[in-house]
DNA sequence: TGGCGTGTGCGTACACCGTACGCACCATGA
DNA sequence: TCATGGTGCGTACGGTGTACGCACACGCCA
C-alpha cells in the first residue's frame, strides 16, 4: 500500500457516517463535529463559501454551533484533511481552491495515520474485529488515547482505511489475460486472498452503500472492462458484479466466524470445543433429520471443509452458469 | 441457519463463544456463569455426576468458584433451562434422568422469555441491530433490566432466540416439489424471505456458532433430501449444501447495511445521501475507471439495485452451473 | 418455634467502549 | 504586549453487557 492511498482514504473517507459501523450511538442523529462538516460543505456547494475565502475561526465556530474549542477543531482538521480547505497556522483556514491539489502532500502526520492503521489491523487481524479499539491501537503504539483523532476523526473512518489499505496489498495486474472469464476468476480470487488475510474485511465492507473506496473502484473497473466483450447491458453488467462480490463475500463472512472463534479462546479448550459438538450432533442424529444423518456419517471421518475448495468450486459453478447464459443470448457473446 | 458452519461441526466442533458477538470483554476468556455451566456437564459426562444426583447448593457453588451467589445461581438456572437439571424450590437442584423430557413443560417463564424474544426482534427490525440492547429491550416491557437475565442466560443466547424464532416464521412445505432443482430453489427462496423481513439475521447467522439450531437442521435435511436424486456423494451434497447458504447469505449481508443506513438516519436527511454520492461520484468520474464511468452512465436514470431481482437471476445462474455440472457427470443425474 | 439453608429477585457497580469537553499551551501579528 | 489563532491531551459523559451484593420468602430440622 501507498501512503498516496491513504491520503485518498483520508481525504475522501471521511463522507461516512458515524454509527453506520461502529455499534454506539442508538439515538444520535449525527456525530457533533460531523455537523459543523457538513456544514462547511454545504455552503461550498452553494457558493457561500469561495475558494480563497477565510472559514470561520476555531473558536468562533465553537460559539456559533455551542460546541468545544477542541469539537470545532476536530471539524476543521477533519476538512484539511479531506483536502477541501487549508489550515494556514496562526492565521487561519481557507478554502483550498479547485479539485484539491494537496493529495500529494506527505507529511508526518501521514505517517502517523499509516501507523496507526497499521496497528489496528494487526489487532484486527490476530484478535478480531471486536477486540478492536481505539485505546487498543493507542496502547498498542504507545500514543495518547485522543491524540489518535488527530488522525483518524472516528473509528468509521479508521474500519475504512483499515479496509483500503488491506484492499491495496493485492494488486490487478496491469495487463488482464485472455477472456471475460479468465478476468472475472482473476478478480474474485484476488478479493478471496485478501479476505483470507483479514478475515474482519467480510463485515466492514460493504457495497451497497457505496464508499468511494479506491480499490473498490479499480475492481469495479476491472470487471466492467471483462464484462465489455460480453456486451451486456449496463444494468446486467453491474448485476454481475454486485452477484460476484456477494458471492466472494457470503464465503469470507463464515471465514470470518471461523477465524474469530479460533482467536478468541485458543481453541486448546477441550470442553469449549465439546460442549456445542455434543449438542449439535445429539439433535441432529435424534432421527427427526434422516437425510442429513446420513450424509453426515457418509462424510470421511477426517472430512474437512475446506474454504479454499469451497471458493474455487463455488466460483467454477456459477461462472458456468453464466456463460451458458451467456451463449444462449443472441449476438457474439463468444465465450472464453 | 449457519449449517455452512454445521460441517464444520463434524470435523472440530467449534462452540459459541461468550463474547464472541458482543463487543465487551476482550481479554476474558469465558463467562464466569458459563464456566459453572461447563464443569457440571463435563462431571455428566465422565459420570461423577449421575441422574437423580444433587447438585452443590448455590452458596457452594459460589464459594467453591468464588463468585458471587447470583452468579452460581445463574448457572443453575442456565442448566435448569437446558434441561439437563431440574430446580426443586427449597430443596436444592437434581440432576434431570435420561433425555430430558422438560422439552415440553409450558410455563410462565417460558412466556416471559417468548415476549423478550419478540420485543428484541421488533427491536431489531426497525431500528437495527445496533440499537438492540438489554436495556432497551427491558425497557420496551417495562421490566427491570436484571430480571431479564432469569429468562435469556446472555445476550448471546438471546440473539441465538432470536434467529430460531425468526426462521421459525417461515415454514418448508411437508410435500417438496419434483425435482432437486424446484426443491432447492424453494428452499433458497424461503430463506431469502426471512432474511428479508429480518435483515439484522444475515449477520447474526454467522456469529453464531454451530449450535443445534432446529430450523436449520430441517433446512439442511431439506437439502441434502432434494439433492439424493442427484447421487451427488457426501461431501458434495454438503459442499453444494454450503454454497447455496453462503450465496443467499452474502446478498443479505448487502441488503442489511442498507436497511441499518436508512434505519439509521431516517434517510429524508437530504444532506446525508448526497455527502456519500457526491464522494463517491466524483472519485467514480474522476477519469481513473473509465469502464465503470461507462456502464455508470449506461445505466438507466432511476437505476436502483432490486435486491430481489438480484437474488433470483443470481440463484438461477448458480442454479444453472450446477445442473450443467451434474449433467456432465458419469451416471444417472437427470436434470429437472 | 426458631434459625439455618434453600433458591429467588433486583438494584448497584464494574470494566470497557467511542468521543465531546475543558483547559493549558504556544506561536504569531498588530 | 497581548489578544487571537490553532494544538495537544487528560477527564468525563453516556452508553454497553453483566457480575456482584443484599434483601427476601420459604421448607426443613432442632
Amino acid at each position: 500500500m501507498s501512503t498516496a492511498v491513504l491520503a485518498q482514504a483520508a481525504r475522501v473517507g471521511q463522507g461516512l457516517r458515524t454509527g453506520a459501523i461502529c455499534t454506539s450511538t442508538k439515538t444520535m442523529a449525527i456525530a457533533p463535529y460531523q455537523r459543523i462538516v457538513d456544514d462547511v460543505k454545504r455552503q461550498l456547494r452553494t457558493g457561500a463559501l469561495q475558494p480563497g475565502d477565510r472559514l470561520p475561526s476555531t473558536r468562533e465556530l465553537a460559539r456559533r454551533w455551542k460546541v468545544a474549542l477542541a469539537t470545532a477543531a476536530h471539524a476543521l482538521r477533519t476538512l484539511a484533511q479531506e483536502g477541501v480547505v487549508k489550515a494556514v497556522p496562526r492565521v487561519g483556514t481557507i478554502v483550498a481552491g479547485g479539485p484539491s491539489r494537496s493529495g500529494t502532500t506527505r507529511g508526518s502526520a501521514d505517517l502517523t495515520r499509516e501507523r496507526i492503521v497499521r496497528a489496528a489491523i494487526a489487532i484486527a487481524d490476530d484478535e478480531g474485529l471486536p477486540a478492536l479499539s481505539i485505546r487498543g491501537v493507542a496502547a498498542k503504539l504507545g500514543l495518547p488515547v485522543m491524540s489518535l483523532y488527530r488522525y483518524v476523526a472516528s473509528k468509521d473512518v479508521l474500519l475504512f482505511m483499515m479496509a483500503e489499505v488491506a484492499f491495496a496489498e493485492e494488486r490487478l495486474p496491469a495487463k488482464p489475460p485472455a477472456g471475460w472469464r479468465a478476468q472475472l476468476e482473476l478478480a474474485a480470487r484476488l478479493e478471496w486472498r485478501v479476505f483470507q488475510r483479514h478475515p474482519w474485511l467480510a463485515r466492514v465492507v460493504n457495497l451497497t452503500r457505496p464508499q468511494p473506496q479506491e480499490n473498490a473502484l479499480a475492481y469495479a473497473d476491472w470487471i466492467m472492462r471483462a464484462l465489455e466483450e460480453t456486451r451486456l447491458p449496463a444494468q446486467e453488467a453491474m448485476r454481475v458484479h454486485v452477484l460476484l462480490h456477494a458471492f466472494v463475500q457470503g464465503i469470507a463472512v463464515n471465514l470470518e466466524s471461523e477465524a474469530d472463534a479460533v482467536a478468541q479462546s485458543g481453541m486448546n479448550d477441550e470442553e469449549f470445543m465439546r460442549r456445542n459438538l455434543d449438542a449439535f450432533l445429539r439433535v441432529a442424529t435424534s432421527g427427526r433429520f434422516p437425510h442429513f444423518e446420513k450424509v453426515l456419517t457418509g462424510l470421511r471421518p477426517g472430512f474437512d471443509l475446506d474454504f479454499d475448495a469451497l471458493f474455487e468450486q463455488g466460483l467454477g459453478v456459477w461462472l458456468d452458469g453464466l456463460e451458458a447464459r451467456l451463449a444462449r443470448r443472441p449476438g457474439p457473446a463468444k465465450p472464453r
